[in-house]
DNA sequence: GCACTGACTTAGACGAGTCTAACTTCTTTA
DNA sequence: TAAAGAAGTTAGACTCGTCTAAGTCAGTGC
């Protein structure tokens, strides 16, 4: 791992998906993203943020211009997305097992970026289950023999 | 990410634990590993392998001479143990919710580097529950729910 | 006991991602 | 409306992990 290996479907690094996610995130709250709050949100330095954005960019992930904003392409949006929800079925799934939010929401963040789909729908089935009669039942008698 | 960022715990990247975890497996079969060996169940070159060895050498995780092969240290031995446990818990839980075997273990593979630890025990108590009656029985409910 | 062969290492290059320092562009405001 | 300051970019350096090509070591067979 570490090599930046390219995920086959989509050609993005890790890394590259973690811009993509940011930028996702900051516009549904501000409508359009700057290099600053994606640089502070992802606790890196502006120039790195520069040259994300010209990767993702020629990937026709982001529409993006020299000292313009920047807003995710249909495409990238339809990424980001679903990146965004391998994020939360996995640290529902670790919160509802009972592990601190602020962990989960950490291992989720790391397990969103290879993940199968077919893992990400099974799990997404089951966090649902969970939320049924029938889950709730299941998560009491885990949570009793635990103690 | 793909900084190659390194692990509070234990200042092994990624890459460095997929190196770990393949001598464990290769000691545990053969006894010991060689340079080729480590390389081709890594599907890298052998260059590749001997840089590697010397990171994990300087780090107190094998022991190693040029030209001569490779043993992990007890710390060493303790850190693939741990990366090992992480991989089977996640491996059979996907199993468990119905992934197939293949991509289950693809998955857990590149969940077992960045996990945290209270996850991994939540997620290992949640297997283990999984396979009493009662989890069976609530297993069989999720099934018959996603046909 | 020496040469050959296969295992291993070294050297050098490259891509991805990050940084700092210096420069450019934009915007705000006096 | 022009200057100051904020935002963004470029240049250059570094690390990690990978590769190929070329060299070195060690065990085997004769």
């Amino acid at each position: 791992m570490s090599r930046a290996r390219q995920s086959e479907a989509h050609q993005l690094t890790d890394a590259l998906e973690m811009y993509l996610k940011a930028i996702y995130e900051i516009e549904a709250t501000r409508g359009t993203a700057t290099v600053t709050e994606i640089a502070d949100r992802l606790a890196v330095k502006a120039p790195s943020v520069t040259v994300a954005l010209r990767r993702l960019s020629d990937l026709g992930m982001v529409r993006y211009e020299r000292y313009r904003s920047v807003r995710l392409t249909k495409r990238g949006k339809r990424l980001a997305r679903q990146l965004n929800r391998a994020y939360r079925v996995f640290s529902e799934l670790f919160v509802l097992l009972g592990v601190p939010e602020e962990i989960a929401d950490a291992d989720a963040c790391s397990i969103e970026h290879n993940i199968h789909d077919l893992t990400l729908r099974k799990a997404e089935l089951f966090v649902e289950f969970l939320r049924t009669e029938h889950g709730r039942a299941l998560l009491r008698a885990f949570e009793d023999k635990n103690d």
